[in-house]
DNA sequence: CGTCTTTGACCTGCGC
DNA sequence: GCGCAGGTCAAAGACG
């Protein structure tokens, strides 16, 4: 099962990283000032191209684990003249195809609007950037695959040694450290990766933080480092909702595209959902603590993953439906949500209150800036069509059909209830989601 | 008290 | 084997 997975965008960024110019490496410190991010940061209207090209590889039985699923938020698009993203289908034969000629494809998959990445390391560095991962040589079609999220988190069905042989998966290729107890990290390292829209980078004094969008997990950061080649650093979080959870994830922005956030998730989550208590933990301190320490010269505006969670959600009625049918979809990565059905519907109730009685302290700034330009987005995608950038990319939620693009990332979600489609409607405003591969962000 | 972020130091994988 | 770069640890400080 693994195999499928195989390939390694988290070598491609590295390797990428080191052709990175001096003039990037001396950017890096000044520019993670530069990455302090505002309070009123949005999403980036500009969305990101994602390209077919190297995720795309088509893997028989892969990619498309609900085929016949409707994707409300596509069928949307498909209604609004945009083109859905196929970028993440199982069937576009098409690999180098790119949004503008994927209409044609059954892609009306929840799924296809994910940009889950399951990556196992096993390229070395590859001194390439996105922009000429096209003419990688290296860069085997089996090296970098779009993993579907459902074989991913939700692969419990084929088998019966599904649900185990996930953890497994990642057991297998956990390089166990005596220092750093079974979390070992490069190859060999099962990664997903995933892309979304990041806050601006402000231009104010703060060094590093990023406003880290949330999935319903808490996450604790356990480390920052500067990345070579990327003017951003790269923060390291674990899960907090379990001890002995080994759930992972790295968040940094994208080197190409400051207002893309590259999150790779490593490792599972082996318990179910997070309390209440601990998925907000820290969260509200978060808010106010980062807004202390703005003041300091050390600052950050680290706003932590669980605590976005509460931000995130949209302050209307649909909201709740997303979050329960992302939940419902979320098999977790272990499938130990399956196992405790009884704690997941008290998350969802817990989510569902947190939702109708949490108002964003920053979506009012943040939804206008949701509303993506038109003009501008395609003029973007040109941009990086050509740039060669490998994405494909599509604008979600012409009509309020925007998803709530940090939950779903971490959980894929059945999401073929059309009716949620408005869940998405997350802020109400509209909202460019950009799924990508690690790759893209380093340039 | 528990949890969080920050950050320097340390460890380890990997390329040369 | 060496050195670089990435990943993690753990102490310190802060917050609720």
């Amino acid at each position: 099962m693994c195999s499928k997975f195989e390939g390694d965008l988290a070598d491609i960024i590295r390797g990428s990283g080191g052709g990175g110019s001096s003039d990037a490496t001396k950017k890096m410190m000044t520019s993670s000032e530069e990455l302090a991010v505002d309070p009123t940061w949005h999403f980036s209207s500009n969305p990101t191209n994602f390209s077919s090209e190297i995720i795309e590889e088509r893997l028989d039985g892969f990619g498309d684990p609900f085929p016949n699923m409707q994707d409300p938020l596509l069928q949307d698009l498909l209604d609004t003249q945009i083109s859905p993203p196929t970028f993440f289908t199982s069937n576009n034969n098409n690999s180098t195809s790119h949004i503008s000629n994927n209409t044609n494809n059954e892609t009306n998959n929840i799924f296809s609007r994910m940009g889950y990445h399951q990556i196992t390391s096993s390229v070395d560095k590859l001194s390439v950037s996105p922009v000429a991962v096209t003419a990688l040589p290296r860069l085997k079609p089996t090296t970098s695959i779009l993993v579907s999220p459902n074989d991913l988190i939700i692969n419990n069905n084929s088998s019966g040694t599904s649900k185990s042989g996930h953890v497994m998966e990642n057991q297998v290729l956990q390089i166990s450290s005596p220092r750093n107890t079974g979390i070992k990290r490069r190859k060999s390292q099962t990664k997903k990766v995933v892309c979304i829209p990041a806050p601006a980078p402000a231009n104010t004094s703060r060094q590093s933080g990023e406003v880290v969008p949330s999935d319903l997990w808490a996450w604790r950061k356990y480390g920052q480092k500067p990345i070579k080649g990327s003017p951003y650093p790269r923060g390291y979080y674990r899960c907090s909702s379990s001890k002995g959870c080994s759930a992972r994830k790295q968040v940094e922005r994208s080197r190409t595209d400051p207002n893309m956030l590259v999150i790779t998730y490593t490792c599972e989550h082996n318990h179910p959902w997070p309390t209440q208590r601990n998925a907000l933990a820290g969260s509200t301190r978060s808010s106010s603590h980062t807004s202390k320490k703005n003041t300091s010269s050390s600052s950050t505006l680290q706003t932590s993953p669980s605590s976005s969670f509460s931000h995130q959600m949209p302050n209307n009625n649909n909201s709740t439906t997303s979050i329960l049918k992302e939940d419902e979809g979320q098999k977790e990565g272990d499938s130990t949500s399956s196992d405790y059905p009884e704690v997941k519907k008290e998350k969802i109730m817990d989510k569902r209150v947190e939702m109708e009685t949490h108002v964003p302290p920053f979506s009012q700034t943040y939804r206008p800036t949701l509303l993506p330009d038109e003009s501008n987005y395609y003029h973007h995608s040109e941009d990086f069509f050509a740039d060669n950038l490998l994405f494909d990319t599509y604008q979600e939620n012409k009509q309020n059909t925007a998803l709530d693009p940090f939950g779903l990332y971490d959980w894929p979600a059945e999401n073929n209830d059309s009716s949620n489609s408005n869940t998405s409607g997350l802020l109400g405003g509209q909202v460019t989601v950009r799924w990508c591969t690690e790759n893209s962000l380093k340039d």
